[in-house]
DNA sequence: TGGGTTACACTTGCATGTAAGTGACGTGTA
DNA sequence: TACACGTCACTTACATGCAAGTGTAACCCA
């Protein structure tokens, strides 16, 4: 396993849970000495992490998390409405041995879950219904995309908590019980409400955190 | 200005025009004396280059640039089906001032074109596109698919020539009129038709070069 | 002959050194 | 005071060194 791989996995698992939250400044150095390597690996999950929109190069400065805008966030969403009800339809195709094992993933709010249980539990859900797509650009772009929701989800469960835990398992049911019946349909409607749902909730904890972490526009630093 | 900066942009057109061919094995040590520069901006490049799906790395082996395969093209194929009509419904919605901007791609046909003239109109016309549809991340996924494009049409220019310039430049044009009259079913369903003509052409293309370039599939696909 | 082993050439992964760009701050001057 | 300007600390960009992983081919031995 390459040294970099791993360094890249954990400095992206800690800007997607907010251990370094949106605006943190980043140094290689003080990264290298965290994980007890030198920069070059540093380096390499950096830049990669830059491809992906979770950190922004200031040339000879340093690196910094990004802030969430609130305008990026709508971006995200309003390409998720695009392409989960896609994916939806192109999985509603699939082979009913494949789809059987969507059961998984139901009877999820039986349980007491914790906030790591359902991000876990809903990254996995969409990102299986990807794959069934066929179509690994797609699966690719809507993984992507999740990946980038999550962060937001963990800012939106602060405020949330848990009551939209046994909402989000509801609804998954439903794109199930609608996928195995090759309902493309239903299933692309469920999905897209599901989405819109997820997103409004959302949307509003965002409001509701502004201050912190969500920048509204790129304001001058230097004004006193 | 980066160096990397410049050397990725190098590396990339020459993958995208198949200066270096698919299938090509790419050295850091034969790119730096190419480019009189060290591994560093190389190996820069080079990650970045995998992170877009046009190299893949064989840690401690080297690079190569991906060849394209039958279904991989067709997954592209099917996602730009998706996002180009998306991008064409949002412009829709511009401002009647940044839509006369459009102007500037009618009546490209009437004069002798090259290859290069080409490629550029069509590649302008639709990242102007996916920019007025105002949703940032889209148009960042619908540049980066038309990015792929690219290089898949570059080989089916070989077979079709330059028939496809005048039709394609009038399919724009109804394009354009659909978006400055507002109307995104229309402008939808015209983006569609052309995406799809487009691509109908390529993959026929594709088959008459299978044996040098395009790699058959490798693996059973789920669907289909 | 053929299976296993070893040695080697080759290439990158990671460590480290050096230079150059950037912003901050203090100083001098009008 | 207000504004250039020079200095300095800090951080990355790029260069280079070295070690380790991989594939190949020669070689040994049964």
């Amino acid at each position: 396993m390459l040294l970099r791989d791993n360094i890249y996995r954990s400095i992206r698992q800690a800007i997607l849970t907010c251990e370094f939250p949106p605006g943190q400044e980043l140094r290689e150095q003080m990264l290298a000495q965290r994980y007890h390597v030198s920069r070059s690996p540093i380096r390499d999950s950096l830049l990669r992490l830059e491809q992906e929109n979770l950190v922004t190069v200031l040339p000879r400065q340093g690196y910094r998390v990004n802030p969430i805008s609130i305008s990026d966030a709508e971006d995200i969403f309003g390409l998720r409405l695009l392409i989960e009800p896609a994916c939806a339809v192109a999985a509603a195709r699939a082979d009913n041995e494949a789809l059987r094992t969507l059961d998984r993933f139901r009877d999820f709010a039986n349980e007491e879950r914790t906030e790591s249980e359902f991000v876990e539990y809903n990254r996995t859900f969409h990102r299986t219904i990807a794959d069934l797509s066929g179509n690994a650009r797609m699966a690719a772009v809507a993984v992507d995309l999740d990946e980038q929701f999550e962060r937001l989800v963990r800012v939106s469960l602060r405020v949330f908590k848990y009551e939209q835990v046994r909402v989000a398992s509801t609804e998954h049911e439903a794109i199930i019980d609608a996928l195995q019946a090759h309902d493309a349909d239903l299933a692309s409607r469920l999905s897209y409400e599901h989405s819109a749902n997820a997103q409004s909730r959302i949307v509003t904890a965002l409001r509701l955190v502004a201050e912190a972490w969500v920048q509204p526009v790129e304001a001058p630093r230097t004004m006193e």
